[in-house]
DNA sequence: CAGTGGTCTAGACCACTGC
DNA sequence: CAGTGGTCTAGACCACTGT
């Protein structure tokens, strides 16, 4: 019966002060990446492990659990257990809001995505007025009156990025920006246009466990961080235009940098 | 009794069908994001969740450890468990390989450090000649042999950031880059002195679960990942001189980077 | 329907902390 | 020492999946 498993798992050491279920974790764990559990596999069913360590249901499900939360597999109920795959991840270069790709007339997003071969879609589409917060008004260095646009990006039909732009109002208002479809190279172009040459950005980087309801949105699964990215536009009169607020499943980006050696 | 609780938490919803240790932990969850809890305040303890909840003990603990998956407390054995400070964080600048900052005789990470106020350290140096990795020596575009610098880096005595670079062998080779202390200003004053004047680094950034090593190398506690990043560094003829792998724990860092817009 | 994972109970014993 | 969290058992019932 348990012969099968015996040589995917190996069996506890009882004379181990590790935790029963820690050690179980190991084992899969290790499976998981000698590959003798393959991508998309299934590992064995909790009654299986139960009777292969004879251990309690609840000890075998803690130890799935901690392979959950490193983010090793995904539980599917009713399914089973299965080893997560590495989903294929998109590059964004450190080069994506130069003028050169604005110009030809896309949105930074789709017309990178779809360079990638992607199927690049946006909704979840809100544009109002409101009152930034104290951190967003401070990057602006403006009144607190903003134009928000917060959107939702999907690549072949998963959610991967939600985000939130925000414009002082008095640069906005009146202009195509306020709409949801601000025309041919989105906001930046309608920015250049109104005067507001664009001279560079500044990108903050930060990673974390999801709030519930970022995990809901980019429908993440558990152990899967966010990238939680906040990009300041400055025009070349040294004006902050824009703050871009961006919430990214972590496991669907690399992020790319060029950074000055001189 | 449990008056006090309720004015902190609220009491379940039975017509719910959200899972009772959910509601739990979004009870937990709300009065921290509200302050009701402070930072490295006590929450409740399981029994006296136990007590005003009216349920088991097991689905308490199950409560807590989505909050701990969260990374929004820290259980203590034997003491408690606490609503997790945002600890300070550093800040990357993309600046931070800018010769200027070499020229004043200290290594990167040292010399922002205390900069910035903190202690810094290395530990665990070992420097050693390797067979890259396939994924290191494509970058590097070099036969396989390297010479490996790993070490690990502390501020204030907590371990933030483990990192090896890579360097190829005809490079490093009997020159101080292959000592444990290359002397001021780091292994980047080195390079160009041996003629190898830098020009740029490629920076990717990925954000992942930790590994349990990197867990315990890094002293992560649950629901912290790690950013994972690849630098190369190229010299003026386009030569990558070398790669450096760093595993960083995302609570403590801001990765902050400038984007040209031209 | 059988098999899977999801939730929950009511205990038990242990290890760690701080007084 | 009392109080905390950590581990584990042996059940129960439920919800979801696929045949």
């Amino acid at each position: 019966m348990s012969g099968d498993l015996a040589a995917v798992l190996g069996t506890l050491d009882p004379t181990s002060d590790r935790a029963v279920f820690r050690q179980i974790a190991d084992h899969l764990r290790e499976a998981i990446e000698k590959g003798r559990l393959a991508e998309n596999e299934q590992i064995p069913s909790e009654t299986m492990l139960v009777e292969h360590y004879g251990v309690a249901r609840m000890t075998v499900r803690n130890a799935i659990q901690v392979l959950q939360s490193e983010g090793l597999v995904l539980a599917e109920h009713g399914r089973g257990v299965f080893v997560r795959p590495r989903p294929p991840v998109r590059r964004l270069a450190s080069d994506r809001f130069a003028r050169r790709n604005r110009e030809q007339g896309k949105a930074a997003f789709i017309a990178e995505a779809e360079q990638a071969g992607s199927k690049p879609e946006a909704d979840s589409i809100i544009i109002r007025e409101e009152r930034a917060s104290r951190d967003i008004s401070s990057r602006l260095g403006t009144t607190r009156k903003v134009l928000a646009r917060h959107r939702r990006y999907l690549l072949d039909g998963r959610p991967v990025e939600t985000a939130v732009s925000y414009i002082p109002l008095d640069i906005a208002r009146g202009t195509p920006i306020a709409e949801a479809n601000p025309g041919p190279g989105g906001i930046y172009a309608r920015l250049e246009e109104t005067g507001h040459t664009l001279d560079h950005f500044d990108e903050e980087v930060r990673s974390r466990m999801p709030m519930p309801e970022e995990a809901r949105a980019l429908r993440l699964s558990p152990g899967v961080p966010v990238f939680h990215l906040v990009r300041t536009a400055y025009d070349t009169e040294g004006r902050a235009v824009e703050v871009c607020d961006t919430i990214m499943a972590a496991d669907a980006y690399v992020l790319a940098y060029s950074l000055p050696a001189r």
